[in-house]
DNA sequence: CATGAATGAGCTTTCATTCAT
DNA sequence: CATGAATGAAAGCTCATTCAT
């Protein structure tokens, strides 16, 4: 943990990273991970507590992206309105630079919120700001009154499921394509009028 | 198979669901599904063709309550829009009524993509018939023009994530507390005016 | 045992004993006899003490065969030699008529060597009285003195090989062929002169 | 499989063959076969892919010592009966030499038959040698002209039922004994003059 | 530091057999 | 008598993990 992942074995952990996604976590063996990344199993275990903290250096990895895409749409000026439809594109975008990473953390679903770390930092990446900006919205007139914490909630689900729908399918995500959607459905709902 | 799934054991079942939603379907193992349902194991895999056979009955009961619940939802009168909210309304409801059950469906989202039957029943239950309504939306004129495909996995995403987020923190979920926000969210968005 | 075995269940048993030649006995499953002979399971059950039953049957059927088939090899007039000639051609044709039963006799050599009553009754079938015949042929002095128990297995192991050996890659037996160099081999040796 | 086997299991391996000899293969767990040679489970599943492995590598070595013994015999001058009474010599001298390996491999024949490297080189090992001696007998004219498929069966035949006769009720090969019989039979047979 | 070799601790699955009808 | 349903009792094999070098 402590210890300083060499490069050449970080830069290796996405081709991991595609087992876990093509045929899950734990049907995945360590000797498998060794096998596509040439890394010797013993040398996984002096860099990686087990088995469970490469899946975890794989999600930070992407959940420090998806942290800084969404701070930094944040950051922007604008209404909350605004920002916040930055913040949906922004985890578009993130989920487009790191698809498979993104399969796996939606794959495991079950894993991660078994795991308070990471699933304490998809709050902090997304939810947390996200309920911030809803709060924000309300102060500046842009957003509607709305329960918080359940919009938040939505808003990740909407995301997340059209993403993760685009990756199966087509194997990539057109962001503009699928944000145009997803937007337009935060925004102004599919209500006509 | 084609053999007769005895009441004694099917109504354990949820028993088995429990486990498998507390610590994952991988950790769960045999044994403890035997000691949790008093069903001797021999006689598990008499009746079921594996592990996974456990899985596909308990998420079948689940998905075909969930078609039916949504395919009351769309028999109703009134307009696409209406019928749409009734449908995401009727996917809490069944979520609220097989909290466990949503709970592992989602937890191992990963493994059901994995599982075609259960994806196409998936697809079948929800996607497809919001699908349908969207197109009708267009029709009747009560919803926009969307891209439907995508829409359908927004609406899907958005009420599957706030069901389990109520879930996973309430333990249950207050229905017409999570319907209202999310059906605000798909008719009217989060925009002011 | 004492029940007697109904002909709709003893006519079917070659049946089995394809499966014990085809895949040796251990790794034939009563399913798959059930399978191949149509008789429920319990019911087999029922007429067989259990799976090695089965394989008693058969190979009493097989040894009935043979001691019969030897015996009267050994009624026969002539020489010692001549009726030896005889239990050895004897031999060959009950392999040639029971080939599937023959096989699975010598494919499951350690078995049957654990089966007592089995055991004795390939001793008196064959080996008994060939050695009764060894020693009759030094007193009429058609056949040379030798040790008789070593002389009986020499000519046991003689003519199953060749059997089995046409069996196996013939598929049958051509009692003829074989039974000339067999007797060849037995009477006059493979020495010139 | 490429992996070199420590002479700490090697040299148990004989071990696991008495319980082979003694209870069938089939009937001898990975357990007890733990139990007599110390070595862990796991570390069986290490160096051998399978149960099977273990009686491979175990058949292996008596087919290497067979083929050797034969081979030298087959080398010496002399005519090709002699040779012939060589490699009878021989493969006698080999059972007594690897009794448990033997009574393994003929109590496991129908195993045997269905393991095609250990049937190749039984066949390699006695049946083509023999067979080659027989022709050059035909051409040296020591030896009479004879089906030289089925007779090496015949010798091969004779051979191993008297070894396998011995070594199941004395427990041991008195070689000479043994050989005096069955050399004669293979030469002179059985006829008086 | 890195790693080949070794292993503890289980797990799913199988199957011969039994019993209630 | 015959049998569909049920089960006790393993067994083979796997895999994450460790350790000696």
């Amino acid at each position: 943990m402590a210890r300083p992942l060499p490069a050449s074995i970080s830069e290796k952990l996405p081709k991991a990273a595609e087992l876990f996604a093509e045929r899950g976590f734990e049907a995945t063996r360590m000797e498998d991970v060794v096998e596509i990344t040439g890394v010797p199993k013993a040398t996984l275990y002096y860099h990686f507590e087990g088995k469970e903290a490469l899946l975890v250096a794989l999600l930070s990895d992407l959940l420090d992206a998806l942290a800084a895409a969404v701070g930094e749409a944040l950051d922007q000026r604008g209404t909350a309105l605004d920002r916040l439809t930055g913040a949906v594109r922004a985890q578009l975008e993130v989920m487009a630079a790191h698809p498979v990473e993104c399969q796996v953390l939606l794959a495991e679903l079950g894993r991660v919120g078994r795991m308070p770390d990471i699933a304490a930092a998809v709050s902090a990446a997304f939810h947390e700001p996200v309920q911030k900006l809803l709060a924000d919205g309300r102060a500046d007139g842009s957003l509607r009154k709305v329960d918080e914490e359940t919009a938040a909630s939505a808003v990740f689900g909407a995301v997340t499921m059209t993403g993760l729908h685009s990756l199966v399918l087509t194997g990539g995500i057109d962001v503009d394509r699928v944000a145009r959607t997803v937007v337009a459905l935060v925004r102004e709902g599919l209500a006509v009028s």
